[in-house]
DNA sequence: GCGATTTACGCATTTCGTAAACATC
DNA sequence: GATGTTTACGAAATGCGTAAATCGC
């Protein structure tokens, strides 16, 4: 048994079974990837592929348990890569972070901005993606850390851990009716039509169910995945919208007025998520420190080794 | 990097360092392994090992970081080995059971009698030792099941499953005059030497813990790891014993008479250990759920991902 | 017939064992 | 000098790429 065959199946199997984009993806020829499978496949004593005549169409129920113990070895050899580079050399590596817009755009720049002065050698990618997308991407190696609020998908494999809670709040344009409202209520906020976010995004569900639990209906026009376009359209008077207070900056958004709507919804709790077997480098716990401070390098050992779901602090 | 390479460093630390007798347990030559640690220190760019001129002398830091990343991939190795089998033939293969003497003695004889009768075919190994050699064993793979009562040490690695709770019985010579009492107390017991289980097997703690919270100190002649030893000694004199239950049989044990002492110690509970990262092959789900029935494959693999402390059923 | 997988074959690399040199105790 | 590790070198095995054959749609 050869890690490059490991390699191999890995990679067919991300290619959705075809060996020939297997073998580009890997730089590799196409026969050599055929016969290191076969010969894994002997060696195993087991089918991991149900071919129909020559075309490779299913993974057998063994080969997939096959795949996963691979990947989990895969992703192990790329630990030992790590080991070898956070002796050797501190403060260079690399660094990727699976998040959505908003905390791309919101909370993550000065964060980003305070990492990249201490640590100038590490190189840095943000990579966007829905809270599904950016989980899988950290279970699979693919990402080193999720950063998102709302429903990170719970695989067993990722440790999610708290940040921070935050409220929201409501945007109009200016002279808007309910900014002279005394005490903002879910109710008259029910009355306007309605722009927030994308359902599985920046903590929609609380607004849901904030509606729900009064019995209201909100009328939702317009469901984005960030911030500035629902700010967008807010400006352009298409409805009021609902957004993270975060996301508003009074001095940008002249054309807007905020509303705090801290009592009418839920905080929301914006969670970090790691995998367990990923091999956590200093400059990784540094970071997640100054993400949130209460977070130190002691802290998420713990949590890596007693996974029981995190609770906001 | 290779699986070889790996598999070199792990027995050059399991044999204290020393190459040739690495070399000797793996059918190889010392050239050989000498070699390849240092093409493997020299990919990863670390030293694994502190070298005084050329004699190995200790694992570096990041060495013992490589050390136990390249155990789990080798662990891993052995799994995908064992999906093999699995899916080849459900019926054969192999299974080491790592327990105690009590365990093995009293508590095993008749489930190994119908595992043996239901899977003919599969190498049954058991493996006796002390409650912290048994859980190295389970740790490093070594043995597939740990099998104790009392503290098995708590490596993150195990995940322990209650499996039944058991209580101690007195056992004396005919006519000894603790025969004659009522109701028997922790203090009339005190008043005569005793004769039990070595500490750290066999839920002896318990038995300190229900001594020392009367203030009572007794007096312990002989501490034995089974409980046959522990009869004999009752048989010629020596003092009282205190055993499991299910260590007395009437029947065998025709010199002894035996008092029921449930409600002078807390019960013990018996668990069974086993490796997070072990593949579980089918007949290993079997095994447990023949030796405490309220473990199905169900609640097995649900213990294996949610790992928190296992309270006794 | 086109796309995809397997078989065949020769080259290049790697691995391993023996022998010898070298270092430590 | 004994034990233990590294260096040197030749033989065997293995992996890889090109070319060709085979198969399925």
């Amino acid at each position: 048994m050869k890690l490059q065959q490991l390699r191999y199946l890995s990679e067919i199997a991300r290619q959705q079974l075809n060996l020939s984009k297997a073998a580009e993806a890997l730089h590799t020829s196409q026969p050599g990837i055929s016969r290191q499978i076969q010969l894994l496949e002997q060696e195993l004593g087991v089918e991991i592929f149900i071919r129909n005549g020559k075309r490779i169409t299913k993974i057998t129920p063994p080969g997939q348990a096959i795949l996963e113990i691979a990947r989990r070895m895969l992703q192990d050899a790329d630990n030992l890569r790590r080991v070898g580079e956070e002796f050797n050399d501190k403060e260079s590596g690399s660094l990727v972070i699976a998040t959505t817009h908003t905390q791309a755009r919101y909370a993550l720049p000065p964060i980003i901005k305070r990492f990249i002065e201490r640590y100038p050698k590490i190189r840095l990618t943000l990579r966007q993606g829905s809270p599904t997308e950016i989980s899988t991407w950290v279970a699979s190696g693919e990402a080193d850390l999720a950063i998102a609020t709302e429903a990170i998908e719970l695989f067993d494999e990722l440790i999610m851990l708290p940040c921070y809670q935050w409220n929201r709040c409501i945007v109009v344009p200016p002279q808007h009716p309910l900014l002279e409202q005394e005490k903002l209520t879910l109710e008259s906020l029910a009355q306007y039509t309605i722009i927030t976010y994308d359902f599985a995004f920046t903590g929609r569900s609380k607004i849901n169910q904030a509606f729900e639990s009064r019995g209201l209906q909100p009328n939702v026009v317009l469901t984005a995945i960030d911030a500035d376009v629902i700010k967008t359209y807010v400006e352009i008077g298409l409805g009021v919208g609902i957004l993270a207070q975060m996301a508003f900056d009074p001095v940008r958004d002249k054309g807007l007025r905020a509303i705090d709507a801290a009592h009418l919804f839920e905080p929301s709790t914006t969670r970090i998520g790691i995998s367990r077997s990923c091999y956590i480098r200093s400059y990784i716990y540094d970071f997640i420190e100054m993400f949130a401070p209460h977070l130190n390098t002691e802290t998420i050992k713990q949590a890596l080794v007693h996974p029981q779901r995190q609770e906001p602090a």
